[in-house]
RNA sequence: GGGGGAAUUCCCGAGCGGCCAAAGGGGGCAGACUGUAAAUCUGUUGUGCAUUCACUUCGGUGGUCCGAAUCCACCUUCCCCCA
């Protein structure tokens, strides 16, 4: 099957600047292609998995990735689907999450013999000189098609574009051309937010070179109300262990809603789609089955199988009965925490990170939401004792939230 | 350059000088119902202690007042209108 169609059949294609001929370039040509990330957190969010995940595909079939990453346009911010101007950042934040990006791509990505190339557009937009810019590359666009675009238009109405970020446009157009000079990059691909970019780049090297290049883009995971998904209280489903645990990783998946576990198996995950055919005429309950095999597949591929097991065999002990705590989220009490041989459930509660505060403590222990061991427990007071822990204890917040205490 | 407005808790958005830890909605968390789903209903959502008590919070810094998110001054940022 051919790779167009493969994201096709994927629910994963938005846009194409000239189907027919990305087609063929698919077919007859390895090429090399790019997608940008704005380094704007320390870490990549299961939104730029797709992004990845699109390369890996790619790769895959041949082709060779370049990742560039927004040093220099993480400086202004881009204005695409934001209400508010971005904070802007400086050189040392960047360059911190620069390297924890790469740190994390490396896993998904084959970066050896030169089969990926990671650029940084730092290292032309920063030297750039203003008037040659404007001269050379401004004359290029014209502000009534910028400001038709969906982007700028959204930003317009609400006042608040800037020119800083009215220049987003010109220099990711820029990075293409760049990138086109001097690597041969023929394709940049993105999430569909980024249309407008992409096809400001695709003309730049139409007018300034006369050759033809092209762009495509890739939905957006959204759920099926059209919401954003990858987010969670703590803002975002991270792929660093560190900020979103395997099994916390895991349980987004498990829980996700029926409406959404086919299309995020076929977007998110390798599966062979006639494997996802079977689990797409699941119905009802059975469609548990489905929601297993996603959240798995999803922890294989972002943690590895170790994680993936651990995470699954928790799931399994916890919500299918059997005893087996083996793998629970687990926070060591040491002697210092005990005072007289006991220790106060409130405090267990906030140092396992199961409630925020003691305050969230006392609401979640007031609504009946807290068991120790098998025990519901509604006194504020409560206090366990070291021998209570012995070799383990289970403390639950409501159905899902499982955490074992052990004696350090 | 001139004139006018705005900045509120995770987000949006109310807010009379005391009755404001601050309406309402969204989101989050929890309870009921379930399939670790959705929808629905209920509770909860600054911190701490416990029980209607204290502390911190309404862009920043000072001030007026017994008392300020609410008034004044200056500063910062944003928006609108005119040029």
């Amino acid at each position: 099957m051919g790779l167009l169609q493969e994201f096709k059949d994927r629910g994963m294609l938005a846009q194409i600047t000239n189907e027919e001929a990305v087609k063929e370039l698919f077919e007859k040509e390895k090429i090399s292609f790019y997608i940008g990330f704005d380094p704007t957190a320390d870490s990549l969010h299961i939104g730029h998995f797709i992004q990845m995940k699109i390369m890996a595909h790619m790769q895959r079939a041949g082709h060779r990735p370049v990742v560039i990453f927004g040093g220099g346009t993480a400086m202004i911010g881009d204005p695409s689907g934001k209400n508010d101007m971005r904070k802007m950042m400086t050189r040392e934040t960047i360059q911190y999450n620069v390297d924890r990006f790469k740190e994390q791509m490396a896993k998904f990505i084959d970066i050896s013999d030169g089969k990926a190339l990671f650029v940084d557009n730092a290292d032309w937009l920063l030297q750039l000189n203003y008037v040659d810019f404007i001269r050379d590359i401004g004359k290029h666009f014209n502000i009534n098609r910028m400001l038709a675009a969906e982007c700028y238009k959204a930003r317009l109405e609400k006042g608040g574009l800037t020119f800083l970020e009215f220049n987003y446009m010109l220099m990711q157009s820029y990075d293409f051309y760049k990138l086109y000079k001097d690597y041969g990059v023929k394709m940049e691909l993105g999430g569909d937010d980024q249309w407008s970019n992409i096809i400001g780049g695709v003309e730049l090297i139409r007018k300034m070179t006369g050759d033809e290049v092209y762009g495509v883009t890739f939905n957006l995971l959204t759920n099926s109300e059209g919401k954003k998904m990858g987010k969670t209280e703590k803002g975002a489903v991270w792929l660093d262990a560190e900020k979103t645990s395997p099994y916390e990783f895991y349980q987004y998946w498990r829980n996700i809603g029926d409406a959404d576990v086919i299309k995020c198996m076929k977007m998110l995950t390798f599966m062979p789609l006639e494997e996802i055919a079977e689990y797409e005429k699941l119905e009802g309950s059975d469609l548990n089955r489905a929601k297993e095999k996603l959240a798995y597949e999803l922890t294989l591929i972002i943690h590895g199988k170790e994680e993936a097991d651990k995470a699954d065999a928790a799931a399994k002990a916890l919500f299918g009965g059997n005893g087996n705590t083996e793998n629970m989220p687990t926070t060591t009490l040491a002697d210092a925490d005990f005072t007289d041989g006991e220790i106060a459930l409130l405090q267990m509660l906030v140092m396992s990170g199961i409630a925020k505060s003691r305050n969230d403590a006392r609401t979640l222990v007031t609504q009946g939401s807290v068991s120790v061991g098998d025990e519901k427990i509604t006194d504020l007071g409560k206090k366990v004792s070291k021998t209570d822990i012995g070799d383990g204890l289970i403390v639950r917040k409501g159905k899902k939230v499982y955490h074992k205490f052990i004696l350090g």
